[in-house]
DNA sequence: GGGCGCATGTAATGAGTTACATGATTGA
DNA sequence: TCAATCATGTAACTCATTACATGCGCCC
């Protein structure tokens, strides 16, 4: 939740907008950071009004639906200090949603495990591609740092379901047991 | 919540056991690789009893409060197989919490953006010493290999984080404004 | 006798998502 | 005329967490 208030404080701090707006620019350019949905945005935008980090004006421009233009308050101003310096001083031990499946990798033959990782390789792969491809310096801020984090990461990871899928194809060749190697270090 | 799912069945699937002796694992060993709480986990295995996947059987020791000692059936091995190849084979898009704080980074004085950096860079090692000293093999499982996984994706951070620590204090010394850089692709 | 371990949960709460509602305008 | 875009939300629901309840046994 802070990080969705920072999220939505930071780009009131750089200019005033509205909740559609918001949304726009978050579906089209931070998809990768942050998986918000719209009617969540909605809804903490009046609870920031609320609690008076940001306030609003109506705006009209001839017939269209009435905008609510949302401004940061040096209340507002506050909040999001704290809550950067916050954030950008913790490192959250993340907790990678597939690596559940890594434990049990030996409850299918060998082969079906390589096939079923190298179609995450795959998507990984794909994932990385789609990162390299954006134009960069999105604008002034520093969204490309953290998209350059993502990609970061997802090389990583890369490089080592690639190393994974090696030494489970070695030792495909030497015996017929079920999958998982002795997890030989990475490093 | 498939994730979740999938642990218990998984645990479930190399032996039998009650929800004490879940979460404790679970507690002790996986704190890793999941944070699902006690009562998240006892109204889970609640779930898979009633849908099938799983069945108990009240045991007594002594005086002890009773356990129930769930066992997994045929339709939970079925369950688990196929959540077991949906996570293998798919590379969920991961949302860092903390990327959201890089991208407000020039919000604050260069000399600040250091430090608080390098608070977040002392916390990801120590992360990655508290794993390195795991003494690995903790069971017959794949457990390792999700271990491993983090500890690469965290070496990864590490060199990261570093870098861009660097990469600022170069800039600090020619000039002397706000942080972000101009981000050069991470290679 | 006081606290921890064992073993199960329940109740209240919160955060977030999905699906839906509304109603005008613009372009094919 | 039909769909998409603009712009705001509401209602119902799910998932998960926190805090609490219970009660016996064991150890210091």
């Amino acid at each position: 939740m802070d990080e969705r208030t920072l999220l939505l404080l930071g780009m009131l701090r750089i200019e005033s907008q509205h909740g559609y707006q918001l949304n726009e620019f978050i579906e089209h350019n931070l998809a990768r950071v942050t998986d918000m949905k719209k009617p969540t945005a909605y809804a903490l935008l009046d609870r920031l009004e609320q609690s008076g980090a940001i306030a609003s004006r109506l705006e009209q421009e001839g017939n269209r639906p009435p905008r609510k233009v949302y401004a940061i308050t040096e209340q507002g101003r506050q909040l999001f200090l704290r809550l950067l310096r916050e954030t950008l001083s913790s490192a959250e031990p993340y907790v990678i949603a597939g690596d559940v499946g890594l434990m049990f990798l030996d409850a299918l033959p060998l082969d079906e495990a390589l096939k079923l990782l190298e179609q995450r390789l795959a998507e990984v792969r794909a994932q990385v591609a789609a990162i390299e491809k954006v134009p960069a310096h999105h604008l002034g801020l520093g969204i490309d740092l953290a998209i350059e984090h993502q990609a970061v990461l997802l090389r990583a990871d890369d490089a080592w379901l690639t190393q994974l899928i090696e030494r489970l194809q070695t030792r495909q060749s030497t015996s017929s047991t079920p999958a998982a190697p002795s997890a030989a270090n990475g490093q």
